[in-house]
DNA sequence: TAGATAATGTAACCTTTGTTACAAGATATC
DNA sequence: GATATCTTGTAACAAAGGTTACATTATCTA
């Protein structure tokens, strides 16, 4: 296959997977303006996207995949504080593009993830030319609220059994899968919290025979 | 003076209050607009504006005063997020009247507040139509992710002496007074925390000479 | 296969926070 | 002024979570 079909099919493919994501969402004039000036991107589990303190110039609409966002205190402790999934785009960045501030999150590749990234520039244009691309802004403003209030609402009211429960099965959910392949270092990462209170709370969960444990594994019953 | 004067001074006046806190944001077109359908109030300090589960048919522009914004779990446990000043609107009433959702959140009256009440449907029509609007609603949400974001790093990262503290200095800055009019319960509720350990750590504080306590009256120094 | 490295299990102990109980002072109300 | 209510102080104890230390097991690598 030549080169130039080569890339008419990736353009032809990207377009698609536009349409599966935002068809619902956008009219297809704009759905065109986003296939011309967006960059399609492949990213592999566990890339870091955006790093604390960076300036954004882009942002990014999820096709598929998951990217989870971080926040870290200054001595570099960190707090996981939501997932993004397809259809999702990260209203920090929209936020820190908007103000030309650094970005206050940090943002990590949570499976193999493709994704759209939008100039800043046209993001500008769009919210006074689409109403459906203004709706969109405004609804992914209003997602991220409700999931740090749900954040807020998992730190200050809940215990970290608890957390930890909910931890496992959002992964579950995030994943597909029952098998969750991570450490007890990582989730005591996510939660702020130290390995050896993951490892107590973990193996009291198994008594409670709501999972089970192995190696690099959790078993999420 | 007739009621006609009357009335008339009050319009006059709301204008001129409207300039004075958005005046550098909106051009006088938009003034004039919010002028013509806002409604201006006059809130008590402890008046409660916005109830959890309510639906919500209008958004606020602060004038002046402030406007405490907490969240509640399914206990009744309470947890302060932020204050709103002059200046602000709630995000989260655009969010929930975007969304056409109930409210997630209590708003109470901090202090004797005044603020213009705009309709909901002029709110979705100014974005369209005000460019100016728009990055004044984009602005709101960045603010309140950025509010939120301190909130989880208070809660996820401090400590409750450290907590106390802040919270007590931020007291200072939004009633623009030292000595607050405040008790040991009230801030534990604020805190999500119980009123003994509110009591023991004010103590503490009073000895590190960061505070003085006296009844119903805490003194910053 | 020996040794290094990573992951987990667990005990012992400490700190922070939460709970219960009660005393005492200040203020309001009758 | 007597009594009730509100506010604060404090002791004693309990529970949750954090820290240190070390053993054990699995996996990787030379």
């Amino acid at each position: 296959m030549g080169l130039f079909l080569y890339l008419n099919s990736i353009l032809k493919h990207m377009i698609q997977e536009l349409k599966n994501s935002y068809g619902h969402l956008f009219e297809n004039e704009l759905l065109e303006e986003i296939n011309q000036v967006g960059t399609f991107k492949e990213i592999p589990q566990d890339f870091t996207l955006i790093e604390i303190g960076a300036y954004i110039k882009s942002m990014p609409l999820l096709i598929s995949g998951a990217i989870k966002v971080l926040r870290e205190d200054n001595d570099g402790d960190e707090l996981l504080l939501y997932f993004l999934e397809r259809g999702d785009t990260c209203a920090m960045t929209l936020s820190c593009c908007l103000g030309q501030t650094k970005s206050e999150i940090r943002a990590i590749a949570e499976l193999d993830t493709k994704l759209v990234m939008i100039p800043i520039q046209k993001m500008e244009e769009w919210t006074g030319k689409y109403r459906t691309w203004r709706n969109f802004v405004f609804e992914s403003y209003h997602n991220r609220l409700m999931e740090m209030l749900e954040t807020i609402d998992n730190i200050a009211f809940m215990k970290m059994d608890e957390r930890l429960l909910k931890y496992l099965n959002d992964k579950v959910v995030i994943t597909k899968q029952h098998n969750l392949q991570i450490t007890h270092q990582e989730i005591a990462y996510d939660l702020h919290t130290s390995r050896v209170v993951i490892s107590r709370l973990l193996k009291s969960l198994e008594k409670l025979k709501k999972i089970k444990l192995h190696r690099n594994n959790i078993e999420v019953l």
